[in-house]
DNA sequence: CGAGCTTTTGACGGTAGTCAACTGCGGTGG
DNA sequence: CCACCGCAGTTGACTACCGTCAAAAGCTCG
């Protein structure tokens, strides 16, 4: 694991806090979380955070900032798995039991809380509310990823890409990062085509023709849609990647 | 929900707990459960279970049989997002407050028992581990539609399908369904495109060809591989799907 | 100003999709 | 009993979406 560690800040300072999307834990709860949490560290735009294959003895909650977690194939392909946005939980797969099979890359600088796996289990005896959302978290992952799945299995290149500017969106709002109805995050083409299953070249010329429709306008440093309706109704996306989220 | 109604069998006579593959309740555990548990039935082979956009009162572990779920797009071209071996646990994002975004059907003839979702929460509170478990299962579901995700957005036709058979046949040996190294279960051509993203017309001939390179047979009723270390080289298949899981 | 990354563009090729017809098999019913 | 139907699989021809290769243009930063 790679970052600058910093110190120990109180659960009740918790920036999550203040964030719309998110369901506050109960003072109760938040107490438990100060004894449980072990740390917090920042990592910067561009590194690595979870190594594929490593296994960690530590679950994170993300803080601030966006990663992405991904999957590499031995001659070096890449599939960008999920975004994780403030809120989510990143390494439970590599909490039970199981070696790490993805790894986890900063798209911003980003903060990370750390908890240990060990004491998981202390967590689901001491807080049943805390382990249900933690299921809960999990079972929403899951979907996401279904959602995901679509996409790329079934649905065309323009379909794709519309897809997921609705998705970061979304969960952009949801998370207080999007400003004026555009997310400002710098996600390469080369990032986007691993997302999706695409070559970047076609990737790009995909965006094209998509900025050319008005369907979405996404820069190297912004993702807007003009006209949200449309896009979905483009995209044939229904899926739900806003509202209320617990957390930690 | 389709299906015929059956009696209530006690779960000490559960059929999961001779599966080889599952690590068995212990005593206590299996006590809750018999209070959880609100009954058993049966589905028909072809026949729909969960289905898309429904909201669900119940979670359900599948006590025999094989199913798939999917999800389907408003044009209707279909994604199958996983298979579901006896063990498994079906519903959970449809417990946890949300629609349910998936149908599944089933393979062969099953037999599912029925939780109430309202329930779970008491689950959590008394059977800790039990709420642990879950967790465990959701994770390692969300770690197979990784894979699977990996492979359409990937792989090549051929290692996608051979991915694929790699996949079944290790759940198969975990749940007990395979032998003589070939798992029996009737998967059309047209299913297994819809599972890998392929067209119907692609899927034959990419089968075809693995035949012939003795790398997968795949018949109407059987799957068997020749060689299960040469398969997994040439699909670059490093996934985990054996193993002990728990359950319920 | 040059190095390195990202984006863009052009040309070409191949994997995979579409359309369509035909085979084989099992079940149903006249 | 056999014609008929529906489903699954197979095959051929054609198309096109998308990948690969290659090179150039913009940008950022040291």
């Amino acid at each position: 694991m790679t970052g600058r560690s910093q110190w120990k800040r109180d659960c009740i300072e918790c920036p999550l806090l203040e964030c719309e999307g998110l369901r506050p834990l109960d003072n109760g709860q938040l107490k438990f979380m100060q004894g449980f949490k072990q740390g917090e560290f920042t990592i910067d735009k561009g590194t690595q955070s979870l190594v594929q294959g490593s296994i960690s003895p530590h679950v994170y909650t993300l803080l601030a900032g966006v990663l992405f977690r991904y999957r590499i194939l031995e001659d070096g392909r890449r599939q960008i798995v999920n975004f994780v946005f403030p809120g989510d939980l990143i390494g439970l797969q590599g909490a039970m039991d199981d070696p790490l099979l993805h790894g986890c890359e900063a798209l911003t600088n980003a903060t990370l809380c750390v908890f240990s796996r060990d004491r998981i289990v202390e967590l689901f005896a001491e807080q049943p509310q805390l382990g249900y959302d933690l299921t809960w978290l999990a079972a929403k992952e899951e979907s996401a990823l279904e959602e995901h799945l679509v996409s790329v299995g079934r649905r065309t290149a323009q379909e794709r890409l519309v897809c997921l500017a609705i998705f970061l969106i979304e969960r952009g709002i949801a998370t207080g990062l999007v400003k004026k109805s555009s997310l400002e995050i710098s996600i390469t083409q080369s990032q986007i085509s691993d997302t999706l299953g695409l070559s970047l070249v076609h990737t790009n010329r995909t965006l094209q023709a998509l900025r050319k429709k008005g369907l979405v306008n996404w820069s190297l440093t912004r993702i807007s849609i003009p006209d949200m309706a449309v896009a979905c109704d483009f995209a044939q996306y229904e899926g739900n990647a806003g509202g209320i989220r617990p957390y930690i």
